[in-house]
This record gives C-alpha cells, sequence and structure tokens, in this order.
DNA sequence: CGATGTGTGGTAAATAGTGGGTCAAAGTGG
DNA sequence: CCACTTTGACCCACTATTTACCACACATCG
C-alpha cells in the first residue's frame, strides 16, 4: 500500500527521482519494473507495479473489440501504458508524450494510492484539490458503500 | 502484451522503423512475420503477429457465409490482410492501399494493444484521442465487467 | 565531525533512426 | 516475345538520440 504525498523535480531530461522511502517497497514487489499510463478522468498520470498492472491489462484485454465505450478505454489506457524501470540512482525517465498530457513541467506531485501512485503536475494538482475542498461534502450520489463509512 | 504509443516517421518509400523495444518480442514470437490489415471500425490499420493472426482469420472463416454481416466483415478484414515482414534494420513496408486507406502519409503513431498493434496517421489519432477524452466517461453501454472495474 | 544516503547533473558509448544506392522481380505496353 | 518501367528487397553508412554510468554536492543522522 502506497500512501502520501511528494514534491518532485523533473530535472531536464524528464527524469524523476522516486521518493526514497518508497523504493524498498517497490523493489520487492516488482523488481523496479513499473508501467505508467494515464487517468482517462483528469490530466494526470497513473504508475503501477508491472504485475498489479498486469491484473488490470488482462480484464481490459478481454473486453469486446466492437463495443464502442470498451475500445475507447482499450485505446486510451493500454495504448499509453509504458514501461518503465528504476535507474540506478532511483530515477524514472516519463516518456515524453505522457509528460505532455499530464502537462508535467518542473514541478510535479507524486501521491501513493494504494496499489498506485498518481503524478500530477503540482499546479494542477493544488487547483484540482481546491476544487475538490471547495464541492462542500454532498453525499448525494454517493455508492451506498460509502454513506454508511465511518471514518 | 504489446503496449505505448510510439510517434514514427514514414520514409520516402512508405517504409516505418519498428519501435526498438518491440524488437526482440517480435522477433521472438513470429519470427519477424507480420499481417497487416484495416480496422473496419476506424481509419486505422491493425498489425498482428503472424500466428495471432492465424487464431481470428479461422474463427473469421467460421462465420456463416450467407450473413451478410459476416460476408462484409470478411471481405474486408480478410480481403486486406497482407503479409509483411520486418527488414535487416527493423523496418516494414506498408502496402501503398493500405496507406491510403489509414490516410497515412508523414507523421504516424503506431500503438501497442495487447495482442496486435493500431498504426494511425498522427493526426487523426490526435483527434480520435481528443474525442475519446471529452467523452469522459459515460459508463453507459459498457459491459458489466467494465461498470465494477478498478484501476 | 564523519559517514551514509539522496538528489542532481554531466558525459560517453551504444544503438536506434534515417537516407540512399543497387539489384532483382514483376508488371506493362509495344 | 522482348524491352522498359516501376516496385520491392537488401545492404551499407552516417547522424542523432538515448540510456547507462559516473561523480559531486548537499543534507541528515549518528
Amino acid at each position: 500500500m502506497f500512501r502520501g504525498v511528494n514534491q518532485i523535480n523533473l530535472d531536464a531530461k524528464g527524469r524523476m527521482a522516486m521518493p526514497a522511502r518508497y523504493r524498498e517497497q517497490i523493489a520487492d514487489c516488482c523488481e523496479n519494473e513499473l508501467v505508467v499510463t494515464i487517468d482517462t478522468e483528469a490530466r494526470c498520470l497513473l504508475l503501477y507495479p508491472l504485475p498489479e498492472w498486469e491484473v488490470i491489462e488482462k480484464k481490459l484485454e478481454a473486453l469486446p473489440s466492437f463495443n464502442p465505450a470498451a475500445r475507447r478505454i482499450q485505446r486510451l489506457l493500454i495504448g499509453h501504458a509504458t514501461d518503465i524501470e528504476l535507474d540506478a540512482s532511483g530515477r524514472l525517465l516519463l516518456p515524453a508524450p505522457l509528460r505532455d498530457y499530464a502537462m508535467l513541467d518542473k514541478k510535479l506531485v507524486v501521491m501513493g494510492q494504494g496499489r498506485k501512485f498518481e503524478i500530477w503536475s503540482e499546479e494542477l494538482w493544488n487547483s484540482q484539490r481546491d476544487n475538490y475542498l471547495a464541492e462542500s461534502d454532498q453525499t448525494q450520489g454517493l455508492p451506498d458503500e460509502l454513506q454508511t463509512l465511518s471514518l
């Protein structure tokens, strides 16, 4: 389980240093092999340990090819998924097309989100977060599981 | 499993260089023998390792010959399927009729899509992608497997 | 104060991308 | 049936990029 938010800098080559506190866990669970793809609902990237990603990919691949909604998801998610691995000093090279998609420049934010990480442009994340906070808590439209959740 | 997007240039002879990161996998799974055909639902090409294609072709051939929809699919898919192989420097020569169909000129995009690749004109893919992103995620019309899929 | 670990940047060697040239084969027309 | 044209296969070489590796600086902790 990955947790927490981290402010990271992208270097001139488009590399980001993975926060040190996650490195051991990543080395253990996937020998530093990761997959990064886009989030279809927001301009951010999703970063999975390879085994976690493969589970998702299998499900996506099994969807019927002639269903347009399925094709859309396949093209967006699998189409943008890229294998990357941590280099000797714990950095990831993010592919240029994905950097563009998420509008990443110098400053970015890496967030642990359970089995995966999310990577945001710092600017974008801050405004997204402010939006979330501003929509105060109208609990309508929530799935039942959430209506009854006790924090 | 093939994944990821790649921006590629077509040279003056209509050849495209296969991204290096896929070459080993392609050599292993099909000795560089591939089949390219059209996608009937979009102006793009589909590129399969030969063994994968043969599975699909068998299924297509098994469809009832007197069903017009089946005949349509057979004519379009099997009719346009062409054997091609990687040359010594990892390039493919795309047949002119298929290049026309997918409106490929200089710049194109190769996307890994699981067992196959999709080949798009860069321009076309970008607008298709923007459309997909704009249709935010109306989960209507999606198979149940997808409704409950947790990324 | 020293040692260890982390973030950062630079460099060099390997490799991928690109272009072109030649030869063979197939198609076309006289 | 032959000649000419066009197209595809194969090969080679140059250039640019990528990626792996190394080295340093800074901060933190013992």
